[in-house]
DNA sequence: TTGGGTCATGATAGCGGTAACATTATCGAA
DNA sequence: TTCGATAATGTTACCGCTATCATGACCCAA
């Protein structure tokens, strides 16, 4: 039975068998579907009764190319892995199928040759709006969503100067903060420990933010305290390790990405290195886990759900024709200060 | 500038365009698009030129409603929100982008009555596959996809009788196989964590492979002894705190979910449990942390990349028209044994 | 020369809806 | 009664592309 239906594949039911059905044009059929009150209601119930029937699935596809609108929005993501996005995505989804649009996902992997095809198969699905979590693009990107007219939110960094919309916090702010707070305490030998900074811009703008914050104070940077690693438990366990093999050990570490600080963390178990005694750990997102571990971890909190929420809001505001004025939202972070610190 | 097309947009730039341009017929610019073998090298360079030009981005909504064909797949999950599901999520993506595949996705909330209505929106769009990691689905939603002829794979859960395509594990011979080991290990009062099993099969099923291990080992239940909780950390903790203050205490407690393993252990250390020797512990995730903390934790490995990876690919064979046979793919779990049992 | 391949391209007719305008029925006020 | 406003429905022409068949150019074997 499901045979016949892949291969023989009985052509789909169309509007106008419902039409016929229903002893009406297409015409009052699509309107009973996307302006119910236009038709009265005998017809209306004849309508319903005939889709219900036939099993008419409206083909959106036809329907967007002749209305020359789409109820799709585009979002890309440097990682659909990382799971710190998941919530955006979650938000932003939620709040796009209450108004009937459906979420496209892609993954651009950190690259932006890689995001510029995934716009241009999105323009190519003439997507309603886009949500780009990045700030750089290539001129190539720019032209097409600028061509294309439709709203752009740009959520990974707040940029001052945005295509078209800016949803998001600073990355330099939060870090600089988070190092301002770190200064306050007391510590001074702050290790930084960044996110792999090639093709992350965001990880630049953490380490600036550290950066600006040790000048502010007047503490010296030391090369030496600044590393890099990936994003994984793994690579946190090593850079504290590194870190703590240093002739000056720094007084704290600022693990400015991801999981990176949990796993610190769990080295220090393990190294029976106490927190924050021996040396105060600081995280840049506020997982889960680091306000059960114990210590609990200082961290930042960014509000991962707002951007997708607004960020979808916003567009749709925009389709609808609101014209939103503020095309930049700063939507903030906390420092949770814990026993870390 | 940016306004200009916000508001006049002027109208996109068509094939119609191109191929003026380029002195050739449209056809000519789609064979050049879809099937450059088809015209010549001189022809081609010209309509290249003149998309280049043009800023031309084919209109995918036009074509598919021409051909029949979409370039769109979708997923549904039960929430897009639990990370566990980002690989697979991932890995999917990943395979069909390499085919020019775009994924959309959606949120059930664990809700058979929402997945209904996103089948639908997605048949609407005129995917060409579906991914549904949920093994319950509403009468209408079968219906709605046996009529369709897309292929569907179901990858929630290993299941004899699929709409079409299962590609998973078992969820009750996984939680069955690590409550045998923990009974091989010696243990006899075993706790059993479960995830909230309203709307959720799958906790069942895990339940299901719980009890079913105890039966053959001839170890009577125990409801005392079985608690459900939900998917966090918080939970997890709560869960361990009620098993340890029984009369008769557990030796060893399983979480079939998630996180929860990783919450109890943290109550363990602030509690002074020590594990194993006062309770041991085991969790059905493999999630990254449970394998650095101290101690580690034994886990049930579940091929979350695989699903995603084989799904996609199984969908991509049946459009393109390759029959594939099986219709259930086991790929199957693993026990990692860890310092906690 | 001629007939029939092959290759490159063009003309035509939709795909299944919707926008825009046209038509008809209905009804109350002048 | 008659006219114009209003509500309900229908007609027509596309949206931008592709399937299909038609055409023309070219080449080679007979």
């Amino acid at each position: 039975m499901k045979k016949a239906t892949r291969f023989g594949d009985a052509r789909a039911v169309r509007m106008n068998d419902v039409a016929q059905r229903a002893n009406v044009s297409p015409m009052t059929v699509s309107r009973a579907l996307s302006n119910p009150e236009m038709v009265s209601e005998k017809t209306r119930d004849k309508i319903l009764a005939a889709i219900e029937q036939t099993g008419y699935v409206p083909n959106r596809i036809a329907g967007s190319l002749a209305s020359n609108r789409s109820n799709t929005v585009g979002l890309i993501l440097p990682s659909i892995k990382n799971s710190l996005f998941s919530e955006t995505i979650q938000a932003a989804a939620d709040v796009l199928s209450k108004k009937g649009y459906l979420l496209l996902i892609a993954d651009s992997g950190h690259l932006v040759e890689e995001e510029e095809k995934l716009v241009e198969a999105f323009l190519g699905q003439r997507v309603s709006g886009m949500i780009l979590h990045n700030t750089e693009h290539t001129e190539r990107t720019m032209a097409m969503i600028s061509n294309s007219g439709i709203p752009v939110v740009e959520s990974g960094d707040l940029t001052s100067h945005p295509m078209d919309i800016s949803v998001s916090y600073s990355n330099f702010e939060a870090s600089k903060a988070m190092t301002r707070y770190l200064l306050d305490k007391g510590y001074r030998r702050i290790g930084f420990v960044s996110l792999l900074s090639k093709n992350n811009n965001r990880a630049c703008l953490r380490r600036d933010g550290y950066l600006s914050a040790l000048e502010e104070v007047g503490v010296k940077a030391d090369e030496a305290l600044m590393i890099e690693a990936g994003s994984s438990l793994e690579a946190g366990r090593g850079a504290l390790t590194k870190l703590v093999q240093l002739a000056e050990k720094p007084d704290a570490i600022f693990f400015a990405g991801d999981i990176m600080a949990a796993g610190a963390a769990f080295e220090c178990q393990k190294l029976n290195i106490r927190i924050p005694d021996d040396i105060a750990i600081a995280s840049f997102d506020d997982l889960d886990i680091l306000q059960h571990m114990s210590p609990s971890i200082t961290s930042l909190q960014i509000p991962r759900i707002e951007i997708g929420h607004e960020a979808a809001s916003i567009i749709l505001s925009r389709i609808e024709g609101q014209e939103t004025s503020a095309v930049t939202k700063d939507l903030g972070f906390n420092i949770v200060e814990r026993q870390s610190t």
